[in-house]
DNA sequence: TTTCTTGCAAAGGTTTTGCAGACCC
DNA sequence: GGGTCTGCAAAACCTTTGCAAGAAA
């Protein structure tokens, strides 16, 4: 999906909502796709910034479920306290994360057996399957060769 | 794993890190395997502090890691703001939660198949998996059939 | 004017930590 | 004594929310 597709897609949805396109909401929608990394709330709000200094870290959070909302952007949370968000790629695709365990850098990796993982396990249990999400926890090359990992943030 | 063979487990991962083993301690891991439920740590205090009211809430969060260390607790955080522990079953097995998405009732189930994902895994990037995790969010017979789960908790 | 937005600051909830006293070896 | 352990309260952390001012329709 292309950035141009995305705002489309990102502006669509706030009319469909009756919410209005505003400048410190198309900073965040253009600081959110500046990159194709992962990134964090704080890390949106510092280059949403940089774009228009106005935007606030309430606006942020505000912004982001709007965001996902509109599936333009994707939530991942590996556990750490923060939440991590990245464009969303092409529809339908289900993604594994798979996670450093010392530097917890995230990698994404493409899992489509992941739907017959979900309605396998629901099925047993007799529930509809909603989402689901894999999420791996690994040594990375850097980790396994030194020991520690070169961008690792952990004390 | 029987509650015995716990416990000794715990007390000896506790001699092993030159850690002793204190009557909170103890009233903290009996109030974790009283029952086999889901827990969180909140819970865990008020369970504990029945079995020794001296037990406080600094401890049983110091006791956690302790617990989990010891693989004898078993974390599993489903991006609902706090985190939920339970025994940890017999070593080895797979497992994956199915989560309701309306009550957040949270249902375990054995996964054999996912310990095929880690070799793939190990393929496609060059990392080692360690441990994997498989979250279904689903919607539960209740929710279903009345829309809405009789212990739901959210607003 | 009516509705939606915003930034600020305060509040929220869970988890962590500094500290002084208590405890065990 | 030297190390560990504890409760308390404060702090840390990310995220949400109340509010009054502001901007758009």
């Amino acid at each position: 999906m292309s950035v141009d597709t995305a705002r489309e897609k990102f502006q669509a949805y706030l009319a469909q909502q009756g919410l209005r396109v505003t400048n410190q909401r198309l900073a965040i929608f253009d600081a959110a796709f500046a990159q194709k990394e992962h990134f964090t709330a704080e890390q949106l709000l510092t280059r949403a910034r940089a774009i228009d200094d106005s935007v606030s870290r309430a606006t942020v959070y505000r912004t982001l479920p709007l965001m996902t909302g509109s599936n333009i952007l994707r939530e991942v949370d590996i556990g750490s306290g923060e939440k991590f968000y990245m464009p969303a790629g092409t529809g339908g695709t289900q993604v594994a994360q798979v996670v450093c365990v010392d530097c917890d850098k995230i990698f994404e990796i493409s899992a489509p057996f992941m739907e017959w993982y979900g309605s396998t396990v629901s099925l047993k249990l007799g529930l509809k399957p909603v989402s689901q999400r894999l999420q791996v926890s690994a040594q990375c090359i850097a980790f396994r060769s030194a020991g520690r990992c070169p961008n690792r943030l952990k004390k």
